[in-house]
RNA sequence: GCCGGAGUAGCUCAGUCGGUAGAGCAACUGAUUCGUAAUCAGUAGGUCGUGUGUUCGAUUCACAUCUCCGGCACCA
């Protein structure tokens, strides 16, 4: 006698065990033709689920989050049920949701095409309208293998191989079609109507590199087709916004065939990158960091010693003269260390923090270059800090202030915080990396914020907590990060003496806060759509002159803000005050100032914003008084 | 690195089913001196990513290679 509770409150009472579909039917057609699944005490079920004993029921439609992603699991099958009947050879695999759509992924002999893939998006309309049921059942481990090895699908069989014992393996069928899932699916295809195959893409089997590589193909799936749209379009402004495309057209940095993977920063690009480092320059004195260059080209011996050359080995660039190898530095850790080494140091001198801008080279794989987000050569805003054991937490505790202060400044908020792991590659004992990875664990926790666990992730001298930010399609590129190392300096024979005369090896923490500055900006570009505020604009105001006329008027505020130190220019082109206009809005300049006869005749400037608004003509100190306020809030600002 | 796609003027792109290419913007020259997102006219600009092959002839076809784009794997 199962009664059900609804969110309302309203209780029906049934006198027999029911399907949710028949609950759903009694409460009204409508939602009976809406319901794509149900939450039984809060557990996403079919609509087939019988309901034996009293529970609470959430009717699932294509209205809430769950739903949607409903309609995308059973879209992935669907597309799925549309390759195997027109290329019935090829054999399935995965199919799961992601954020905004679905994959799956498909063993084929051949490559699937563009053509291919408008083929099956026909046929997946084609077999949606045939309103099939979709039916779940339940097989036994050994019954669902011998049943998908009949059917040729290897894979499949694998994979259920690796399920646990104890789960209940549920088949869905729709047609002719039949996959192993978890569930749960719509119940007729008749529900599957706006979706589009987006792209095709290789994916090895598992996700391991060793293993063959199937074909993927993405799609998505939404509730109606103005949600689809909606999500197309914001796909399209996304684009507009990537720091590739915005680097070309203001002229910020150029990358060439001749130097894969490495920035040729133009004027305007550099005058960003400076105010960027200058910046954290800034952050350096107030944080008592001192900062430091070291060499590029190291002797492989050091390297050795580091580590590097056994763990990093395939990602040193490396070279050689008179019968020595050298490497190109790829990261500055071993270096800082000896710097530290010099001279003698005591305990009352820890913390030591040592902070370089470092240029370092990567050989990074061909299919990771991905603009300024993934170089060859990157400058990593750098630090190390020597510490004693029990000045780590304290440490860490200001660094983590120090990120979050800094990625506030320029405007972020959508900032995710990990904590990685001790990786299978690695150096030292075990007992040290529980103590390293313990001690980070409480530095997050007291700062309490937000923030996951990535097992397995960490360096090979030590765990990390890393901050990621995210580009302009949502994909995270990892930024800043913070990392224990009990292993290079003693390895290195870096010590201190203590209160008692002993040698005692540092702890390290390595930093980085912005993390690559190449990258960094990248995000910024992507992060502003490269409408940057006032402080960090590579051009902040251009003096426009409506006509000749008023040129030396203009060239006079030109150098009066110039001398100021504003980063200004003059557009004094015989050209209409429009098309200047034009021109300097679509380069995104903070402020344009026009110059015509009336402000030459009352000693003003007409500002106009990037925005277009009109500001008014005031005088140039009130201008100055204006961006620098504005200068003042940094990022904060908007 | 792996899978797939792409590379034509400074930029954005069109085109050639094999007969050495075209537009808009930009550039240059001239005219115009103008008040808040494109003034007009003219001129010039390309070994069609690179190499090899097939061919009477290759930007077009084939192969190789480089780079870029989207994923995957990687990412101290």
């Amino acid at each position: 006698m199962p009664i059900i509770t609804l969110p309302d409150n309203r209780q029906l009472p049934f006198d027999q065990p029911v399907t949710v579909a028949t609950v759903v039917a009694s409460i009204g057609a409508g939602l009976a033709k809406a319901a794509l699944a149900a939450k039984v005490n809060d557990v996403l079920v079919d609509l087939s689920y019988t309901i034996e004993k009293d529970a609470t029921l959430k009717v699932i439609t294509a209205k809430d989050p769950e739903g949607v992603e409903v309609l995308r699991h059973s879209t992935a099958h669907l597309l799925a049920q549309a390759v195997k009947q027109l290329f019935p050879s090829a054999q399935v695999t995965i199919g799961p949701v992601i954020e905004d759509g679905f994959y799956y992924d498909f063993a084929f002999e051949r490559s699937f095409t563009l053509e291919d893939l408008a083929a099956i998006e026909a046929k997946m309309h084609e077999l949606a309208a045939k309103n099939y049921e979709v039916t779940r059942r339940v097989m036994s481990r050994d019954e669902a293998i011998a049943f998908f090895l009949e059917l040729g699908e290897e894979y499949k069989a694998k994979i259920i191989a690796d399920i646990p014992p104890t789960e209940t393996l549920s088949l869905y069928q729709q047609g002719d079609f039949v996959d192993l899932c978890r569930g749960p699916h719509v119940p007729n295809t008749s529900h599957l109507k706006t979706f589009k195959l987006m792209k095709l893409a290789g994916a090895y089997w598992r996700g391991d590199s060793n293993n063959v590589m199937l074909q993927r193909i993405y799609g998505t799936a939404w509730a109606d087709d103005k949600a689809l749209a909606a999500y197309l379009y914001r796909l399209e402004e996304a684009e507009k916004r990537d720091h590739r495309k915005l680097g070309k057209l203001l002229d910020l940095f150029h990358m060439q065939e001749e130097a894969p993977g490495m920035v040729f920063w133009h004027p305007k690009g550099w005058q960003l990158y400076r105010v960027v480092e200058e910046y954290i320059r800034q952050k350096l004195r107030e944080y008592d960091y001192q900062e430091i260059r070291t060499p590029q080209i190291v002797d492989k011996i050091l390297w050795e010693k580091s580590g590097h050359w056994e763990q990093y080995r395939e990602e040193m660039w490396v070279t050689s003269t008179e019968n020595r190898d050298y490497a190109i530095k790829p990261m500055s850790c071993p270096l800082h260390v000896q710097v530290f080494k010099q001279g003698l140091h005591s305990y009352r001198d820890l913390p030591l923090r040592l902070a370089e801008f470092g240029s370092c080279h990567r050989n990074e794989a061909s299919g990771t270059l991905h603009g300024l987000m993934r170089v060859r050569h990157l400058t990593q805003d750098d630090a190390h800090l020597f510490i004693r054991e029990d000045q780590i937490e304290a440490e860490a505790t200001k660094l983590l202030d120090l990120v979050y202060e800094v990625y506030q400044d320029f405007g972020f908020e959508d900032i995710s915080c990990r904590l990685s792991t001790r990786p299978e590659n690695r150096i030292g004992d075990d007992a040290v990396w529980d103590k390293a990875e313990e001690a980070l664990q409480r530095v997050l926790n007291n700062k309490g914020v937000n923030w996951s666990l990535q097992p397995g992730d960490g360096a090979f001298y030590g765990p990390k907590i890393d901050f990621k930010l995210r580009d302009c399609l949502g994909r995270e590129w990892q930024c800043g990060t913070v990392q224990l190392d009990f292993q290079l300096p003693g390895r290195l024979d870096a010590y201190y003496i203590d209160e008692a005369g002993n040698k005692v090896v540092p702890v390290m923490l390595h930093r980085a806060v912005l993390g690559s500055m190449e990258r960094f900006i990248g995000v910024l570009i992507e992060h502003f759509a490269a409408k940057f505020p006032v402080w960090l604009a590579p051009i902040q105001a251009v003096i426009l002159n409506v006509s000749d006329k008023q040129s030396e008027y203009a060239q006079e505020i030109y150098k009066k803000l110039k001398n100021l130190g504003f980063r200004v220019e003059n557009d004094l082109r015989n050209e209409k005050i429009g098309f200047k206009i034009r021109e300097h809005t679509l380069q995104k300049v903070p402020y344009l100032l026009i110059i015509g006869d009336k402000e030459v005749n009352g000693s003003t400037v007409t500002v106009r914003s990037r925005s277009g608004e009109d500001l008014g003509a005031m005088l140039l100190s009130d201008f100055v008084s204006l961006v620098e306020k504005e200068s003042a809030l940094l990022g904060r600002g908007s």
